[in-house]
DNA sequence: ACCGTAGTTCGTAACCTATGAACTATGGAA
DNA sequence: TTCCATAGTTCATAGGTTACGAACTACGGT
């Protein structure tokens, strides 16, 4: 089982951090975890209603990882995940808290739309 | 031919934006574009001291016009490219110029880097 | 030593991207 | 009008990336 690979804060890229949050899942990931810090892999088989293979999972908390954003170390048997975003506010100021407040908008945008035509909640 | 594609403002999602503006190539076109308004495809055929090939730029800007990111209208024989960030910067406000800053601040980082031992120019 | 839980790795199919070659659209020049 | 040059687009395809099931590893308990 080869190491994590946590990027020193200096080779963190902002092309890397824009890759890591474009996907949703990932982006809904990171969002948890900024609250809940310490969350582990497995609390994340569902994302936003949706099924997602543990495979895949441990995939994107490894890109999470490898752009610099989170922090994962091994406690017993699990995954301890945290973000990095104090660093990154350091790197890069001002950059993930616009990003993370945009997807929030976004969100709200789509609960009025869906609360104004309910209809095509299973769109 | 088929007609150029604008997505309306509220068809813009952050997960297109971010996808967008993490290719570096397609990141420079976005910034030049911001302080220079009007300005072509051809405009770009040398990003940042690389050469793009014309299909590839072409696809670049249908990235960035689908993503929501640019305006594009023939004039002439060629193409006027615009961005769109008061209309984004009105559905997610201070995502664009956090983004942008970001760019920034890791360009002039790699100068500075550069500066410090400039051996490494050509790698 | 064995089992169960939590994650990782591998193989592969599906998808995405870059690029050269061929094409289309437009504005002059002959 | 016909031809040409310029500016971009589209197409085919090769190479890269991603998702996911199956098999594997690591750790803690029994």
């Amino acid at each position: 089982m080869r190491p994590l690979i946590h990027p020193s804060i200096e080779d963190i890229t902002v092309e890397g951090i824009l890759h890591a949050l474009s996907d949703p899942v990932r982006a809904a990931i990171y969002a948890e975890l900024a609250v809940s810090s310490g969350a582990t892999c497995s609390n994340f088989l569902k994302v936003s209603d949706r099924d997602i293979p543990k495979s895949t999972l441990s995939q994107h908390f490894r890109a999470l990882r490898e752009a610099g954003l989170i922090r994962s170390e091994r406690q017993g048997v699990e995954m301890r995940n945290s973000t990095r975003c104090a660093e990154i506010e350091q790197r890069f100021p001002g950059l993930l808290p616009a990003i993370m407040k945009a997807h929030q908008a976004q969100a709200a945008g789509r609960m009025r739309a869906a609360k104004r035509k309910p209809k095509s909640a299973a769109d």
